[in-house]
RNA sequence: GGCGCGUUCGUCUAGAGGCCUAGGACGGUUGGUUCUCAACCAACAAAUCACCGGUUCGAAUCCGGUACGCGCUACCA
């Protein structure tokens, strides 16, 4: 049997990793390491004019803290290297030659004006907008000899005009295409970049990649990389369309609608274990139902054939709701750590790990520790809402006169209302408002405990 | 417009002809617990399985059509 070998190839066109590539890296991942095989990234960044700086290396940042390991790559290298695309121009020109010599690809010298008014005036007749083959009847020689003078040029694609194209999907089955609508697309650009066809072809076969798993944006242009294979004589791996998340709207997952960025759910406080148990439920479930596994667990019984083929909404919600179980999940020696590089060492360990205890359950993502536990290391600078002076004056006088832990001060705060007649649980309200400023928060009493006698009558000695 | 892929509670899904008066999870609602908020426990609401037709004794499940959604239609990936 041939090894199982996967890729994801990303493009160093964003500002970090898109939740979508991290999806199709998990998939693609665990796909792999199922059966023993390799993961591999690949960068695919032959549009020059759409590079990002520093993309690269925060996507591969990205995937490393996600812990999605890879096996060869740009960074660390491989038997098949370089993993860059703009590295191996070379071997696109090599073959995309080859194509011409066998009559499966031809040079065009169409200008983008020309291809752009041709363009124009078929959609205006209502006919399906691709190359019309003029430069496909330009004999081979002239060609050679504008190149040769210097013209500038692309290659195309020498699509049959009659057929159909048929490749096997492991998550849809058999899909085809009529050739005839298939375009002549350019596989190699005028500045000697392959585009985006000729160069994965090359690559995953040279790279000996088994199975090919991306998304189904790609499911079209598919038929194209098939005829590629045939051309060059080649096997033709596994193909798996994954379903692409969208948004609440339904449109493909899209920044302007979401967080779309790996490191900005990061920053936001969320857990990789939990994004990568999330991600894991889109278009997928455990056999036995359960909704939190580890990626080890789901690699036991992943099979991509039981991915679903519906598009599924990433949702905020229940991402919020599984950080949550995570979150209470890790030990607290581990939470405490976390929680101090979160905030970059901001507050200091001792007082996180006195505080964390009563904060576990109430919290959902890391960043959510300031909000509730802010009060611990800061006075309250503003009130969320007025005071009401008597009970919390009833408040203030039991907690003066009281011996310093929870039942001396429950005890103390229960029998001074009782005594002045206001309810016990306004007390409590106006304390908890008056020292932390908030409504909400942690149980009242332990926290005082923590804050300290002193601490906690300054907060409350104006009133 | 053309081609392609899809369509089960608001959302993620279970479901591979009878086990489905469609199950679970998130979210929602109500109640319990409680010094607030959570957590926890209990309960409830929520899908005429997009629609129409066909096959069958029997269809969410198979077939056909329609509608709708999404994707692609670049010297972007």
């Amino acid at each position: 049997m041939t090894p199982v070998r996967t890729r994801i190839a990303p493009s160093p066109t964003g500002l970090d990793l898109h939740i979508g590539n991290a999806y199709t890296a998990l998939i693609n991942y665990v796909v792999a390491k199922k059966h023993k095989g390799q993961f591999i990234i690949r960068i695919e960044d032959t549009d020059r004019t759409r590079l990002i700086e520093g993309s690269e290396q925060r996507i591969v940042e990205s995937l490393t803290w996600l812990g999605i390991p890879h096996d060869e790559g740009p960074d660390i290298g491989g038997p098949y290297a370089p993993y860059r695309q703009s590295e191996r121009l070379g071997m696109y020109k090599k073959y995309a030659e080859k194509l011409v010599e066998n009559g499966h690809a031809y040079y065009c010298f169409c200008s983008s004006d020309r291809l752009e008014a041709m363009r124009k005036k078929q959609e205006e007749g209502h006919q399906p907008p691709m190359y019309d083959g003029l430069c496909k009847r330009i004999p081979h020689e002239e060609a050679i000899k504008r190149i040769r003078a210097g013209e500038k040029y692309v290659m195309r694609l020498n699509v049959p005009d009659t057929g159909t194209t048929t490749f096997h999907d492991l998550i849809r089955g058999d899909i085809s295409f009529e050739n005839k609508l298939i375009d002549d697309q350019v596989i190699l650009k005028s500045d000697g970049y392959p585009t985006y066809h000729l160069g994965v072809v090359v690559d995953d076969h040279e790279m000996k990649i088994s199975h090919v798993i991306r998304g189904e944006e790609w499911i079209s242009s598919t038929p194209k990389h098939i005829l590629l294979y045939q051309f060059f004589g080649w096997d033709v791996p596994v193909y798996a369309h994954l379903s692409v998340l969208r948004n609440p709207d339904k449109s493909k997952l899209s920044k302007r609608k979401n967080p779309v960025w790996v490191g900005e759910y990061r920053k936001r406080g969320f857990l990789k274990d939990a994004m990568l148990n999330y991600l894991a439920l889109m278009a997928w479930s455990h056999p036995s139902g359960k909704e939190l596994f580890s990626v080890k667990e789901m690699m036991e019984v992943f099979d991509l054939s039981q991915i679903q083929t519906t598009a599924p909404v990433f949702d905020q919600e229940k991402l919020r709701w599984m950080n949550g179980e995570y979150l209470r999940k890790i030990q607290n020696s581990e939470f405490r750590i976390q929680i101090y590089e979160f905030f970059k060492r901001k507050y200091p360990i001792e007082m996180i790990e006195k505080v964390l205890p009563l904060l576990t359950e109430r919290m959902k993502t890391l960043a959510e520790f300031e909000s509730l536990a802010g009060f611990f290391f800061e006075r309250p600078k503003e009130y969320e809402r007025p005071l009401k002076v008597t009970p919390l004056k009833v408040g203030i006088e039991a907690l003066t006169e009281s011996e310093w832990n929870h039942d001396a001060m429950e005890k103390a705060i229960r029998d001074a209302s009782d005594k002045e007649g206001v309810q016990a649980k306004d007390v409590f309200m106006e304390l908890r408002v008056a020292i932390t400023g908030k409504t909400v928060g942690p149980p009242l009493l332990e926290s005082l405990e923590i804050l300290g006698k002193t601490e906690t009558l300054e907060r409350i000695s104006n009133w």
